[in-house]
DNA sequence: TCGGCGCTTGAATCGACGT
DNA sequence: AACGTCGATTCAAGCGCCG
């Protein structure tokens, strides 16, 4: 039974999942968004010191893809932040940068207004404050083993600005260039939300693993180890790529599942 | 002599400049862009670590600049960010964290492309990688002694998406709500760069006082230990506040001083 | 006993979206 | 057009603990 595991979602734990089910270097892309508090038992020992329990278990989760992801694979980190929450996003990321290199930063950008241009767009999220600016921004961390990743940047690329430019270098044969770090995907809406309460849209994803660059590798297999509602595995299945995920919540599993299956 | 410090811009090193001129909570604002690499004497000892000492420097810096605040005073700190240098702007205000507290993280966005609405703004930056996206992103962390100061969130608001909005809530007078932290600001142009090598725009260093709140203090004064060509102070000039400032280079200094008199 | 903490809890709030 | 909904919200009051 070669590969009986493509295109399913376990219910287990992610770390022992990994272990017991993936072999070494099977993954080509991870593309993942952590909870933000579960996965540890509090009860007896750590109750002083969640988050620190937390930075932990996320080492580990970090170690456990290390040894599932190829070595020319790609991890995608997405992480929001919380005002009020001095670094939490930056220290989740060292953890990570303990066995990957940071290749890249993006920025998700949900919402931005620009007066002088009459651009006012995205789910602008309010907050209820005075100091704390609304936060319309969530980080992407690429990740991979040695920070030398070849990756595919036009197949998300963006049309020229100024036409001028086609045809102006020996790579610009069509009308498509990079797209640079900022990406901007709006909000969920709330009824979107009500169908899918999905962490991340799948845009997102589909765009992390176009950009890894769809060539590379047969079978092409994307992992979520957290697969929540689903969104890995609905962007691995619409690009043609197998998928693998892990959730130990059987509602979201049921959700993710009927998500795949309507898809 | 009492403030003759005031408006001045001073031909020396930040760190024994504000200790030697700056009174104690004497400062509102501070608004700043610190240089990449100069500061230390690499010559004797530390030709190893460059970057550990930068690091070390920047936390007497942030010392420095904790003793001049007001008890109430934001410090805006813009740090730029280069994908092959991990996490270089996070180490950076980890050490002002040392001191301070993060009230908020800003996202100067300098260019973005929504292709769905044809929405293509900013100066793109071309890079020649494939490994690494173009970058068109800077922080401007904002730090405060305690983390409790309040901002004048609609002194650099934007008009609300849906009109209907107005006049919804008490507070809702006018068609403007709070910007949120995703600045867009585009690069200055080659052309303008030539003239005023500006590290970062006039624009922004306006926008973090104006959000800072002008209204607070008298006398209220802003502070650029690391002046450059001068965008802090012609910044709060423009907005009729005092400035103060440190810049070693002494071609900077007259260029800054050239933009003052111009203004 | 009073006051200053840390943690918990409920109230208030915002702006876009949907009806 | 007006208004109810919703948030990996924030904020301040309240309670218990300790000095």
């Amino acid at each position: 039974m070669k590969n009986n595991w493509l295109d399913t979602i376990f219910q287990m734990d992610c770390i022992k999942g990994m272990n017991a089910v993936l072999p070494e270097k099977s993954i080509e892309v991870i593309v993942t968004s952590p909870p933000y508090n579960i996965g540890i038992d509090y009860s007896v020992y750590h109750d002083k010191q969640p988050f620190k329990d937390y930075l932990q278990w996320m080492g580990d989760v970090a170690q456990a893809c290390y040894r599932v992801l190829n070595d020319k694979g790609s991890l995608f980190l997405n992480l929001g932040d919380k005002p009020s929450d001095e670094f939490r996003a930056f220290k989740i990321a060292q953890e990570f940068a303990r066995f990957f290199k940071l290749q890249n930063t993006i920025h998700w950008v949900k919402s931005i207004a620009i007066p002088e241009k009459k651009i006012n767009i995205g789910h602008y999220k309010p907050v209820n404050s005075e100091r704390y600016l609304n936060n319309s921004h969530e980080y992407i961390f690429h990740f991979t083993k040695k920070g030398d990743v070849i990756l595919d940047k036009l197949a998300i690329g963006v049309p020229y600005a100024d036409k001028s430019n086609i045809g102006r270098w020996k790579h610009a044969k069509q009308d498509l260039r990079g797209r640079g770090n900022q990406w901007f995907i709006p909000y969920e809406t709330v009824q979107e939300k009500k169908a899918h309460p999905a962490a991340f849209p799948v845009k997102l994803a589909e765009m992390c693993i176009k950009l890894h660059g769809l060539q590379k590798k047969e079978p092409f297999i994307v992992l979520d180890p957290f697969m929540g509602s689903g969104s890995t595995a609905l962007a691995a299945k619409k690009l043609g790529c197998h998928y693998v995920g892990f959730e130990i919540d059987p509602q979201y599993l049921q959700l993710a599942q009927q998500r795949l299956e309507k898809q």
